[in-house]
DNA sequence: AAGTTCAGCAAACGATTGTTTACTGAATGG
DNA sequence: CCATTCAGTAAACAATCGTTTGCTGAACTT
């Protein structure tokens, strides 16, 4: 049932989705669908869960890596490519709907996007560029790291469905774009 | 027409509207529609043009004032809260679209983003910041910032509907970010 | 082996949908 | 002053919709 919402979600939001529309695809009958969730906002949840499980295997695979600061940009934008390509459907649904018209589907994934930056916060503090930074600062840089990831993302998605000859541009645009941020990281204490 | 459409998607999204709801609000009869517009997708397109008109004064404002880069930043995210504030529905609508499930409003918003991203590349040029900077690596830095522009607007207007108090928490989360990347543009020819 | 939960079905309900058609009155222009 | 465009209407079309109801068979539990 998820599968055959994803599978609908891919040219259609959320909110236009219908019951019947998800059974028909489904291979079942309109009754079915209500064994299973009281509303489509629900199976909107389900599908937030579903999509961010695979998100934050791949977060943590980047973050777990050791390195120099270029070794992680590269690889950081290697893994999204790659998680974009795999889990397309998912990453179409999240950016679709994260500003979309389903209130309890839109926090569920501001929530979860919060706890990524929690996450990535945590794996910045160690590091010995973040001497002397309160964990106020921290946490901007980490919310700035996941933004950038999610419109990277958002935008690897958009080349792969119109202009694939596009990605490497878009690869080589956020490799240079974190290289920026991350040289003003190490300019901020001078500052 | 217009009119009616934007406020009926401040909780719905372009999609899942519908001719005789839109017809409804606006006080006509659902056979008037098709006296404007052929589809609910020109409507949408419609209203991308009417919102990012807007915008597009707003950008130019920022632009064009001179000064050093702390002053600009405070401006700019000055700027960017009060239209959140005062257009909020065109504000809602692009956020919403811009990964939306109709084609013709995406390809719109996105094209015009990219115009923007082309005029504050435009404007960061003759920066004395920019000496040595290729066009290529200046139009990176105009995306990053049209990027953060769009998030930082996104996020003031979520914090606007849900949690009034929060705004000033984004204003300086954005500055901060800002300040970053500006460091990181000043440190770049060295690297 | 009896009872109970579970996941499915067909059928039916009124309500709403998108779109077309033929018609109307007002404004506009030559 | 006549013709034409324009923006609107009511009515009708089949189609689709969400949801409820009562029923069925399979799978567990005890």
């Amino acid at each position: 049932m998820l599968d055959a919402g994803l599978h609908l979600l891919a040219d259609q939001n959320l909110a236009s989705l219908g019951v019947r529309e998800v059974t028909r695809e489904a291979g079942l009958s309109p009754a079915a669908f209500y064994r299973h969730f009281p509303d489509l906002a629900a199976l909107g949840v389900a599908l937030v869960e579903e999509s961010l499980a695979s998100l934050h295997i791949m977060i943590r695979a980047v973050l777990a890596e050791a390195g120099g600061a270029e070794e992680l940009i590269d690889r950081a934008v290697d893994v999204i490519e790659r998680h974009v390509r795999e889990h397309r459907g998912h990453v179409r649904f999240l950016a679709r709907e994260r500003h979309g018209g389903v209130r309890q589907v839109r926090e569920a994934i501001d929530a979860e996007l919060g706890r990524f930056a929690a996450e990535v916060g945590a794996a910045l503090a160690p590091q010995p560029e973040s001497r002397g930074w309160s964990e106020r600062d921290l946490r901007m840089l980490a919310e700035l790291y996941v933004d950038h990831m999610v419109s990277t993302a958002a935008a690897f998605l958009e080349a792969l469905e119109t202009d694939p000859a596009r990605e490497q541009r878009i690869a080589a645009t956020a490799r240079f774009q974190l290289r920026l941020i991350s040289l003003g990281r190490e300019r901020w204490q001078a500052g």
